[in-house]
DNA sequence: ATACCTGCAAAGGCTTTGCGGTTCG
DNA sequence: CGAACCGCAAAGCCTTTGCAGGTAT
């Protein structure tokens, strides 16, 4: 309960600073560009743009999906999304800041978020390059596609 | 000069097992697939199919472009080269199947192998999910990148 | 001889873009 | 009012696929 209400006030947090960079970029505040974000911000599963769409169009029926894509790319573009791209054939987007890594199931190419309990060692300078940052991708079986798996067995 | 001999040796030696592998697989051994293998396992750069193709043409003019995707998804299946997407359109492959990372360069989007002295310690199992690997990316500017952007600061 | 493979061209997905009308500030 | 944005449809990439002819074993 207490998670739910903190969550809720982070989203909404979240969504007004939103709101604020983008009156500070000269950005309009347009109902569905506001959806996006809240859609991506609500979302645990790194949804595709397809899969944003779709819950867009629950709530405005007539949005296109041409305007989902140049959200996302306008929300990467104020760093609020990070575009993922592993195996399948279509991008995810992930509006989790906080610093994190991914577990990837390689069958269906679901996306779970998991947490280092250690830093790695990077440093800022490695063969000529200057460095930003790492990820680290996990691959493994999500539960559903061991189970598929196991029944496709026997 | 000893270390290119090495490496010629050693590529050569891949490419006998390849050889192998098809055989016993019941793949036949064809120019086209062996000289893709051969362009992947000699390039330094992580090359996009395009870019493969246009090697492969040098030697073998009436090539398809269809011919080398099914090559390299022939290979990665075989397990000797692996795909990798990060932020281009396109994807890249690998053929380096020593246990390695990425330095990607997130102005230009060249990769650089690394290799980490310290393993991570991921569990089995982990949300769930079983787990088969990992890989790290460390995302930096590549020397090049870096310059062009002192150029343009100054 | 017979799988398997190739080249070609067409189709398939995902994503981007151009345009006229609309909406936010 | 004007700039920015939206929906629609078309176009653009990258990649996959079906087919008829060719090649390796």
């Amino acid at each position: 309960m207490t998670a739910i209400l903190i969550c809720m006030e982070s989203k909404e947090r979240m969504i007004n600073n939103f709101i604020e960079k983008c009156r500070k970029a000269g950005l309009k505040i347009t109902p569905q560009r506001v959806a996006v974000y809240e859609i991506l911000l609500s979302s645990k599963n790194h949804p595709t743009v397809e899969e944003i769409y779709e819950e867009v169009k629950k709530r405005y029926p007539f949005v296109s999906l041409a305007t989902v894509y140049r959200t996302v790319e306008t929300l990467e573009q104020m760093g609020l999304a990070k575009k993922v791209c592993y195996w399948g054939s279509s991008a995810r987007y992930d509006a989790n800041t906080e610093k994190h890594h991914h577990l990837i199931c390689v069958s269906c190419g679901a996306i779970k978020d998991i947490y280092l309990s250690k830093d790695l060692d990077i440093p800022p300078e490695l063969e000529g390059f200057t460095t930003e940052g790492y990820s680290v991708n996990v691959y493994g079986l999500c539960p559903e596609c061991r189970k598929k798996k196991a029944e496709k067995a026997s």
